[in-house]
DNA sequence: AAAGGCTCCAACCGCATTGGC
DNA sequence: GGCCAATGCGGTTGGAGCCTT
């Protein structure tokens, strides 16, 4: 009897691959939602599906993920990837970043498929300068997280080179309220940050955001109390450092997630923040996504 | 109507990075 | 420090649908 028998090599499993089915879709999305992703490569394997850990993370982030914006682009969109390509590069997720309900690949197949091509022609007509901000600023737009002056100041001078869609200049018509784009806000709740690869709050990184922002705090738009389960409580104002951005009615928020931070002194407690995408907000299970 | 070319986009692949042991 | 698995990212591919001839 020969040992080499005892040590085969792991049956190859056939994955499924190709377009997803409806069916799959409903599957992995029924899964996710109510367990949440955890380990990727036991998703397929819960939620019994034929496919890859990697195909359905892919399928969840580009297709399934509740905030998912399609359809065609705004101009605004446009000039966005167009200036942050110039001065990027190819940081599809980068670029993303900066884009709320956009993907990586959304983005990249739009630029192959179209702006490329409109930036190739705009430029034989008059060429554009190579880097359209400095390498610092650029650095600490990227690396906002990180650093809140040099959030705030990189991108009201990011915004201002921009152009008026973007105007976080306090004015009188918004009661002097920083509006802070939606996009940075997004990227400073970066579902990533906020929890570790066990499904679990960071607390750390909660610490991290109450340094990063500075804004004023203001539920006055949003009933918040609504989204609070029974027993939790929140008081309004005391925390100070967070902030509910809001936009003419709404409050824009890219993830749906809660603030448990019971390590600092600041009282973190139960806050639900929302995600409102056509006016609905979402929120199952307190799982978060 | 049919064949061939083109476009767009979802999904795959491979490499780099990260994190745990 | 090395190994390995998981994850993230960017380039590429394949196919469906549209357009042109």
């Amino acid at each position: 009897m020969s040992y080499k028998s005892l040590d085969k090599p792991k049956p190859k499993i056939k994955y499924r691959k190709g377009l997803w089915s409806p069916y799959e879709d409903e599957r992995l999305r029924n899964y996710i939602l109510q367990h949440g992703h955890g380990c990727w490569s036991t998703v397929p394997i819960n939620a019994g599906l034929q496919r890859n850990g990697k195909s359905c993370r892919l399928r969840w982030i580009n297709y399934l993920r509740p905030g998912i914006k399609r359809g065609t682009f705004s101009p605004e969109e446009e000039d966005t990837i167009i200036t942050l390509h110039n001065a990027l590069g190819n940081k599809w997720s980068q670029i993303a970043r900066q884009l709320p309900g956009r993907t990586d690949n959304e983005i990249k197949n739009y630029w192959h498929s179209y702006l490329k091509k409109r930036v190739a022609k705009t430029q034989k007509l008059e060429p554009l300068p190579k880097t359209q901000f400095t390498n610092s600023t650029m650095q600490e737009v990227i690396e906002s997280p990180v650093n809140s002056n040099a959030t705030n100041s990189s991108f009201e001078s990011f915004a201002k080179e921009e152009g008026s869609s973007m105007d976080v200049t306090p004015s009188s018509s918004n009661n002097g309220q920083s509006l802070l784009p939606k996009v940075f806000f997004a990227e400073w709740f970066s579902l990533s940050n906020m929890y570790n690869n066990n499904g679990q709050e960071d607390y750390q990184v909660t610490n991290h955001i109450s340094k990063n922002i500075n804004l004023t705090y203001n539920l006055d738009n949003l009933d918040l109390e609504e989204y609070l389960t029974q027993g939790d409580t929140y008081n309004e104002g005391s925390y100070s450092n967070i902030e509910l951005l809001t936009e003419g009615e709404n409050v824009v928020f890219d993830s749906a997630f809660k603030i448990e931070d019971q390590t600092s002194d600041t009282t973190l407690s139960d806050l639900f923040c929302v995600n409102e995408i056509s006016n609905n907000f979402f929120m199952e299970n307190n799982v978060i996504y």
